[in-house]
DNA sequence: AATGAATGAGAATTCATTCAT
DNA sequence: AATGAATGAATTCTCATTCAT
């Protein structure tokens, strides 16, 4: 509050668009995460933010732009982990294991927010693998199995098959180890 | 008033109660197809009906119920022909073959309903095996492997989640599938 | 259909119009006594009765028809206590007090009925005194007071105004008790 | 689109929360006077405004709550007047003639209003005297009462009792007094 | 006369979005 | 860029009433 000189003013106004928008997400990731998607109102986002409401569509279009834009977030983030088990595995099986382990790590870790991702993967059909940044994780994932059945000793299975189904045990796995808590 | 003698008039009170359920079930499944569960409303639905629009809450109490009852209709469909296939298969091969083979072929009868169904199912965090013949599928499916992997030579594994790992598989792919059209 | 001959017929049907019309007015005192009159609707109404919904409409045309039938009722049964008093009646205050308890008695016995029929008097505004036997209760105390004032000593106030004050305070203290429960 | 310079457009927007407040509070009075309590809807009060219908929902939460404000503002409203006559009174009899004439005044005045006014009153059951400018007037007259009566020789009577004959006395000749209008 | 499902008008209310400030 | 009141279309759902049986 008691600033020193040549700092800028501390209030709404100063928040940087960055600022902003990170704090609509976050605002998002919560209410996504208690009232699940289709319940959740863009009012609701914004009530837990110190934003206005029309500021709201200064950043996102809508509601289901900033799940976009929340699921792309959670994709963006998780790419680095599954790099780091692809460089640790040694055959398919281990990085099989190490990449599901993570996944389920990193959704303990957002909790509020997977659950809430889920919904929206499914609500709209083709969004399953439909932010870049998801596609990228998919890609990842296949290039990766292809790499490892190539180098050893594995079975010759198609890859993308192989990563779509993979994907979707880790998901309903790690969904309904949520819902045990 | 002026009527063919001996010719009752056809009109919608004399329709069973049985068909009136009905004709908001077929006509939900439709419009969960073409919309989305998220997008449809309930006067979408009616309006497909020759009902009047109070109606519709004779029957089912919301989107939510008209939605859960399709699914349920779905799951009681199938489980027959899960059955078969159960009883057709020699091993753990087969029967995974043929009832995702199976799966597939439902999937690609019911097309619209089943692209509308996942939504739901993944909507409502505890949605995934949630009617109780959604279940009974689940439990088919694991009571099928546990029978197969007893008797067979097969790895001991944990039928429960091969189970919901097949599913899960089952329905990616499914999904998949449907999307390409 | 098949019917021993000689014994009536033993089911909704053997009930006769009165007891319906009695029926109907039973459940409609409740109703109104625990929702209050605005809130009440038909089928609440029916729904108390063993009577199916149409069958109403045999009997009242409309919410309205009832509560005033109701309130005739009442009014109906209260006037002969009313007479009591008069008879029993010494002077003008004797009266006054005598009649004014007999109301209070005549309220806490029937409690949820005066409750409910209170808001109907003056939600239509020119319900006070309305149905005719309010009119003629109405009449009654005018008319007690008119005696009773010309055979005394009593000042000379226009019996008019002086019975409408009377109910008026009658009705609020009545109604004040009854809160209080 | 074409506008004269310099003249900012006249819109909803920039009337101040005060006077949309007001205005709806108007015409709530109205319809409540022309239609009753009960018959009234929020439709129609928004309707004779030039407010869209969900601005209502910025002010009031419901008919009742609008309804109630119109009671309070009327209380208020009336309270000064009745502060005058007691000032003005040199004794009881002389005060409650002023006050039930300064009542019937304005109750002419303002006739709609408290034609619609009381059915809710009374619909509710708690409501006789339940806004807090409602209550102040009661106390108003209560402690006028008493301090009359101390003052004066006036017999000793529960002041609280008579306020609440008087005040009945006075709604319901008041009432009557509109009917007839 | 009774039944109770069908009707459909209409009420309350929400909510994404706009836009003057 | 932020604000937040105003907008009004759209939706859910209730309910009095009808009417074929």
């Amino acid at each position: 509050m008691s600033q020193v000189a040549y700092l800028p003013p501390v209030g709404k106004r100063e928040r940087t668009k960055v600022a902003n928008r990170q704090a609509i997400l976050d605002a998002a990731r919560e209410v996504f995460g208690e009232l699940g998607y289709e319940a959740a109102t863009v009012r609701d986002i914004i009530r837990r933010t110190d934003l206005a409401s029309g500021t709201f569509y200064n950043y996102y279009r809508s509601k289901e732009e900033v799940f976009e834009a929340l699921a792309d977030d959670g994709a963006r983030r998780f790419r680095p982990k599954l790099r780091e088990q692809f460089e640790a595995a040694t055959d398919f099986a281990s990085y099989l294991r190490g990449a599901m382990q993570a996944y389920f790590q990193f959704l303990a870790d957002e909790h509020e927010t997977w659950q809430a991702r889920r919904p929206i993967n499914e609500r709209v059909p083709h969004m399953r693998v439909d932010t870049p940044e998801m596609e990228r994780v998919f890609e990842e994932v296949r290039d990766s199995f292809a790499i490892i059945m190539e180098r050893g000793d594995a079975p010759r299975v198609d890859a993308d098959y192989l990563a779509v189904s993979a994907i979707a045990v880790a998901r309903e796995v790690g969904g309904r180890m949520l819902q045990r808590r």
